[in-house]
DNA sequence: CCTTGACCTTGAAGTTACTTGAAGGTGTAT
DNA sequence: ATACACCTTCAAGTAACTTCAAGGTCAAGG
């Protein structure tokens, strides 16, 4: 019966995420708010460990806390979340593979400038010349702009 | 003489860049305030154009606006930007690569759950599996939180 | 002349996922 | 007794915008 606790600092030690992000958590409802000392202090059960351990995972897998807060709600309701999940990750491959994708182009064209610029450094440089670095690139115009 | 000049509108359009996100620009000093028609309508010059045709690409690229800014200022005063630009296009093609490398770590973690989510979810659908696509997964500590 | 509609103005608030700061209480070791 | 690490709350800051509300301007159509 001798239910173990944890503190917020040591709960963060534990998974991986400090105080601050497990509270921020608890403030948007994607973690239950806990039991309390006496004294006020937060006190975490081993549950309450493995939830957090969950949230952490999803979103090294690049989830929205908001798909994470469903998925939870879900499993929290005793329902499956299965069928969810599964789409959330269909959804997150093909955004990542997109992402991959976008990058790949940026880090070429970046390559290309920086070569250039490398060059152009070695001779002149007087005149404004990030028109001549940046000028001359391509400019793609619907290109995203926000999204991990 | 005749000084054509747009209004936001039409400088969004030719430039491909909306309109709260040009006034957005101008409010944290990367656009000048441009003049005003005598209604108070936004008067731009080609200059203007060519400023945010600049600063679109330059974000294109995934500069921060606070480097672009930079780059600008200089410009503004008359000296080289040549030596920051290229800093920060070596700082930016070193992030970019990391973070595709990142990417595909992550993808490949990715397509990995979602295959197995695919088997299990053809057979017993009934308990909670979340548990089971998500749990097996290995948790990275220390990932990257945020970044383009 | 009047209205409709597209465009413009401002300021404020919302977004995402946190991070940082201030001001103060708690608990333990020396 | 006091230093120190830890905890509490609430508020504001971050990046780069987006969205909203309330209202002004201007050209065309009836």
């Amino acid at each position: 019966m001798t239910a173990t606790t944890l503190r917020i600092g040591e709960l963060a030690e534990e998974v991986g995420v400090d105080p601050p992000t497990i509270r921020y958590y608890e403030s948007i409802g994607v973690l239950p708010e806990p039991d309390r000392t006496p004294s006020g202090y937060r006190a975490y059960t081993p549950e309450d460990v493995e939830r957090v351990r969950f949230v952490s995972l999803a979103r090294s897998l690049g989830l929205h806390l908001d798909d994470i807060r469903q998925i939870l709600a879900l499993r929290d309701r005793g329902e499956a979340p299965c069928r969810f999940v599964r789409d959330v990750l269909d959804r997150q491959v093909e955004a990542v593979e997109e992402r991959i994708r976008q990058l790949q182009e940026l880090a070429a064209e970046l390559r290309r400038l920086r070569s250039k610029a490398r060059r152009l450094g070695d001779m002149a440089s007087e005149d404004p010349c990030v028109c001549h670095i940046l000028q001359s690139s391509k400019h793609d115009k619907n290109r995203p702009r926000k999204e991990s």
